[in-house]
DNA sequence: CTGTATCCACGATGATACTG
DNA sequence: CAGTATCATCGTGGATACAG
């Protein structure tokens, strides 16, 4: 499960490989953080209350490592980071403000799936 | 973290509640394979090589139980069941789509990033 | 054929303490 | 401030056997 580089394997789908990443827990919050400015380090942690100061560095320098954000280095004394979208960044904003906006759409219609769904008539509801 | 009808929680939003389940590991294949027409629950499984019959029958459940899918029970022998899109199912095909084609259009910079990114320079590369 | 029931492994995530 | 290190936990998901 190493060598490859190529298409051969009908996994090494691009949907996959990318979208796992991005449909991470926290890696579209962060993005949304970073599309007004670019953010420092505590401002992404004070701003997105439940998540682990841990989480948030991993998720960042998945980011940074896939070419989405840009970590940027102040000399400052204490340091400071600046974290920022990159181009590609921005590129994927429009294709998620599309889900938000399927997502607030639809959402009164799942949950009213959802309970119907739940009040009894589970699984095979031919019963009754 | 039950009586929330609406939306004083911050995190009642819709995006996490709505899009952690369609962007779950399989959920996202499904729906694609039932883009073109209805499939019985054995012909995904062969569809979807890997995937286990107990995450595939979860993942087709919980798309049910949301609406994304209908279930239909042909009472022939042996039992034969029919997984459709629904309407709401379809409405979320062209988000879908523009979601692959981003990510096909930026496969190879984000695998060159990664190239780039574990070589060497990692974390705090402002050396060389 | 279409699942369900169990058990189990692993990764993802959180909590906490420590560091440059 | 901006992390890293370590440990504990929890859910996701696979394997297998069983069932209607």
């Amino acid at each position: 499960m190493e060598s490859d580089s190529e298409f051969g394997d009908p996994c090494n789908c691009p949907i996959r490989d990318v979208l796992d990443r991005i449909g991470s827990k926290w890696a579209m919050v962060v993005v949304f953080m970073l599309e007004a400015e670019p953010q420092r380090f505590n401002m992404l942690a004070r701003s997105i209350p439940d998540v682990s100061k841990r989480m948030l560095t991993r998720t960042l320098r998945d980011l940074e490592r896939d070419g989405i954000i840009a970590r940027t280095v102040f000399p400052t004394n204490p340091p400071s980071v600046e974290y920022s979208l990159s181009e590609m960044g921005r590129s994927i904003l429009p294709l998620f403000w599309k889900l938000i906006d399927w997502s607030v759409e639809k959402h009164a219609n799942i949950r009213e799936s959802r309970r119907r769904f739940d009040s009894g008539f589970a699984s095979d509801a031919l019963l009754n």
